[in-house]
DNA sequence: AATGAATGAGACTTCATTCAT
DNA sequence: TATGAATGAAGTCTCATTCAT
């Protein structure tokens, strides 16, 4: 095995000392980010295998050698689009448990979209894909799931702490203030100029004090 | 003169005895109303011009005809299906004016999914092809902001009349509000199963009763 | 049989007092003017029927109305400008003959570039489309055929008088001499601002008497 | 490693060993042979990718591959015939210079049609399409102005060595003597049976001789 | 006579996919 | 492992042509 570093076709130089399973580890997730790129360019639609491969540096046919179909593609990003901006959002709101937990996830939620605009363009995309494209419909689905319940874990400590009012419904809530955060970035993304997140967020927030404290 | 309904190459019945703008006229909108069809099931991408026309009854090249390029054909169709889900929503909440008129509209929005899913489905399609098709972009934010706005003057109307708070923001309200049901019927689409839009409906109206009256 | 002056769809104003017969060689007349028109802009296969009939001022339609089939149409337009340029070209040159007549027709010929180029581009358009459009083969062919005895008349001509050398091949030098003033404007209509058309048909004209008086 | 001649799909034989370059290389050059035979039996716009690409004995999707548009493939192909076309009138005229060698080249000229009539077809369909194609006009310009100039070179070699007059316009000659050559097998194209190009040739050069020599 | 609605064939072009190197 | 050559299936778009008005 070559070992030394070494001039690839694409131009890039890559580290020597990779095992060919990290070397293929890298090459799939800077295509899956290239993709990720152009979906949040172009939309779901708009990615093509090929394109995929020559903005990650590579040759144009090495997703479809990697990923097997363009389908197969598609699903892989779905999740890795999904992961990044779950990762990114807990670690922005890292350490924050409870009500208060979830009233700062909130506040980082309306301030990721001027932070990381393509990651949320791309987020946004896979949502919309999961409308048509049964390759995402499952990963947005159990998202949603996830989130929402996460959502009302939130509610329900705050319940149990004594802050909140305990005829609330936290699985609605949770699934109702998903919806006004998506919501409100899907406006914002169509409308940037139109849509003040910052005075957004602090509507929202007090909205939800007072619709759901004692 | 022949007067007869006849049949023509297409397989569906018109009537003879109609002037050509007429025809064309009963084309057009026929063509749309297949490919809202298409949208709905496949999403906005989907759509193939031969398709539409097959479906609507009519030549396999007639859309092209009418609409000269597909990105016509798709603005066109974003316009369309913007306007029926309008006026479909418009007349389910009819007469109904004020805060008690908005009220009223947003228990009619969570109603229309279970009413008329296909309209909810496609109209939601427009609303994800605007964050990548410039054509549709424009129709999507004069409706984001003509809805935002209408929502607002009912909240205004509930402050004017004294059952509002009067320190409320109408026009972030407006935007949230709007945020809400666009992201709850999403949820929905993705999965009906899990998510109950009764319930949903019900909670939101008593959360907002409670955030937003004196 | 409506009598007073009309506006057509097209646009344009036409008189009255015409029969409809006159109104049908007028329409015809247009419809191979603006084709003509299009075959100097775009050459001989840039033809649309539409296209001609619109720019004539009337209906797409019209064209395959009158003309029945493309071929059609671009067999009489082949005929209509050959007759054309013929036309023009011996307008330019009356009353010249013999010799002398002949000499002038070639200064002609180099000038009517400038005078006329739309024409000449639509005339060397036709013997372009002679190469591989049938309709217009027996055309051209019998152009060629005529225009060469004419040249080899003059020189018939020249020799009676006693100015010409007898040993000339008058036929052959008619099809060469037109050979040269084809192949002259040819290279003219590629790169104007390199072939000086004038300075060449001097030299021409110096060269012939040169080669061919005694 | 196979290195036996295997049958392909497309029913060509085709050496396998062979490196990939090497097999796009005479895919590229089948591609552009087989389109030239088009555009020599059909004229320059009865080109279509898909008919190149199977009468090259390759797959109806290839010329779009490698050429990406039409108009690249006919930009390619106008250059190519034009290559080809210079490539064989040279070599047949090989060795002659100064004024006997444009004679010889001449002569040559004349007897070209009879012994390659498909590729002189060829040729003047790029002439012709010069006068439309913008992706070809550059290339005929630049032969002709190079075909012109080789034409003069041999002028001013027979005026420099004393048998040529020396008030003769060499540029104006080159490019009237090109224009006859050009102009007379054009006529031969289109009525083949009517102009003898012996004969021609022959009263071409002695007119050449009477009007140029001392 | 004239318009223009509608059809359908054919061309260009883009890509996913397969396969040789 | 990685490249890229080659195929073939759609899809868009343009027009000649037919036909109803």
């Amino acid at each position: 095995m070559r070992r030394a570093a070494q001039r690839v076709s694409g131009g890039a130089f890559r580290q020597a000392g990779r095992t060919q399973a990290e070397r293929r580890d890298e090459a799939e997730r800077r295509i899956l980010e290239a993709a990720a790129d152009i979906v949040a360019e172009g939309g779901f639609e708009a990615i093509t295998l090929a394109e995929a491969g020559a903005r990650a540096g590579y040759s144009r046919g090495l997703p479809s050698h990697y990923f097997r179909t363009r389908d197969d593609l598609l699903s892989a990003l779905g999740a890795y689009i999904v992961e990044t901006f779950q990762a990114r959002r807990r670690a922005n709101a890292a350490g924050a448990t409870g009500f208060d937990g979830l009233l700062e996830a909130i506040r980082v939620y309306f301030e990721m979209p001027l932070d990381r605009p393509n990651m949320v363009r791309a987020f946004h995309a896979v949502l919309a894909g999961a409308l048509n494209t049964p390759a995402i419909a499952a990963t947005v689905a159990r998202l949603n799931h996830t989130s929402a319940t996460e959502v009302a874990a939130g509610i329900r400590a705050g319940i149990a702490a004594g802050r909140l009012r305990d005829d609330i419904d936290p699985d609605a809530q949770g699934v109702l203030i998903l919806a006004a955060l998506r919501g409100s970035i899907a406006q914002w993304l169509v409308d940037p100029e139109r849509i003040d997140l910052e005075r957004l967020g602090a509507n929202f927030i007090s909205t939800l004090e007072r619709s759901l404290t004692k």
